[in-house]
DNA sequence: ATTATCTATAGATCTATAGATAATGC
DNA sequence: ATTATCTATAGATCTATAGATAATGC
């Protein structure tokens, strides 16, 4: 009617704008996503993630309704990049069993290389919906197909995966050095050395090594294969760090 | 000097006086308990439970000096609870394997037959050190002597106690039912019948056979062992329900 | 007389919004 | 001209405490 024309001006119209409004969102998704892993979801005040983000407080509700929705947005990007961890990692191994081992070495060892990235992982995997997304849809992809073609010997699938997802999420939410740690208090001491000096890869291997014998691989083939090389990947991103290059989607 | 003489009046010379004590600081704790079973610690206000408890706001500070404080008293209650729970349930078997099964199974069905028992002891088992009381101590115990015995075989232990205790804790956050939802969703059906149709002893008998195989027991073995009867105890007490008279100490 | 309990309240936080301001777009 | 961003604030909540009250003890 008495709009002015010269056609639609919509947010599509300028790139710029838009970009820099994403570009905000980011900021405001990063201070959350450092102060959630570190502190707790519920722990951490908008005021403070404003404060991180460097933006003003009422900006915030421009991009989210509620604390819970931030969230919400970090746990569905967290577990997509999970996801994405592990494809990367074990896209190009035909063997199930060896894909999959891969698969839990690379998510365990972003998880030790970036504490806050694991801290958060562990608090997504909370949920049981949330298992059959990211990450749980590749291990249990790998599970499947290792049964389909014989080379995974399973009495009871449901109950292997949930063994397998809760000992990954054991895995995640445990201190570094704390797991000979905790039990030598009990009077087992260090199972193989000292129990302090495990390193990240050591413990990746074994755990890698632990979910292949709950699928019936015997104990030494299950070593063996934990023990293969992982195909380099140079590093791994700092998730929601604006200096990496990779992870980050979009 | 001036006191009143006629000897000490402390407390612990009137009985009932602090017989009334206890009773409203069970009460309090009571009303602790299931609220923050059900909506989480820190999601409930002193508020609330000082209401569900019936007795004045600021009484709770006579007890407690924060909500921390009482939640940690209830931890350390709930923990010490569920170690008499696995005891008194395989004090009396002599094969390890057959009392860590058991074991299992009582605490699983102590869950299932008192959601909120199992939704609080399942955040208690949180942190690591909580780990090794209560329940933990006593399936510890038995993962040791059967190792000893030559009756489990191990190569790692850590790590094995890694995925047993993620294993029970993850059986202990799964909604009922969901254990066949989630994975028939992902394209798996109902490896045993209907999905839906799993009862809590069924459950049970396959969480406890699959940590036995997790230590090295054969198959078809695990089955049998976790398909043995357990000696009934009679039901389960309601956790902190006063009609109760068992599981409370003192 | 003693003390457990209750009521009332001050102070601290935190959320959500309204209105003003500043930056970009054209 | 448009709109992202900021500042200021009202309203809701929740904790911790001080002082009054009620119940038991002797």
């Amino acid at each position: 009617m008495d709009a002015p024309s010269g056609g639609s001006v919509t947010a599509t119209n300028r790139p710029r704008l838009e970009k820099r409004k994403q570009a905000t969102r980011l900021r405001l998704m990063e201070s959350a996503y450092a102060l959630m892993a570190e502190k707790g979801h519920r722990d951490v005040s908008i005021q403070e993630i404003t404060s991180a983000a460097d933006v003003g407080f009422g900006t915030f509700y421009t991009y989210f309704a509620s604390k819970d929705a931030i969230y919400d947005a970090l746990v569905e990007e967290v577990l997509e990049a999970s996801g994405n961890v592990v494809d990367a990692a074990t896209r190009h191994l035909t063997d199930p069993a060896e894909r999959l081992s891969a698969g839990i070495q690379y998510t365990l060892l972003q998880a030790y290389s970036d504490p806050l990235w694991g801290k958060f992982l562990a608090s997504s995997l909370m949920s049981a919906e949330s298992a059959a997304k990211g990450l749980g849809k590749f291990f249990l992809r790998d599970v499947l197909e290792g049964i389909e073609l014989h080379r995974f010997k399973v009495d009871d699938v449901p109950m292997s995966a949930v063994a397998i997802a809760g000992t990954i999420h054991a895995m995640l939410r445990i201190e570094r050095g704390e797991l000979g740690h905790t039990l030598s208090r009990v009077g087992l001491g260090g199972a193989r050395g000292a129990a302090d000096a495990q390193d990240e890869q050591e413990l990746t291997k074994r755990t890698a090594a632990l979910v292949l014998r709950i699928l019936g691989i015997p104990s030494k083939e299950s070593m063996a294969l934990a023990q293969m090389p992982l195909p380099p990947i140079g590093g791994f991103a700092r998730f929601f760090d604006p200096d990496a290059s990779s992870v980050r989607r979009q």
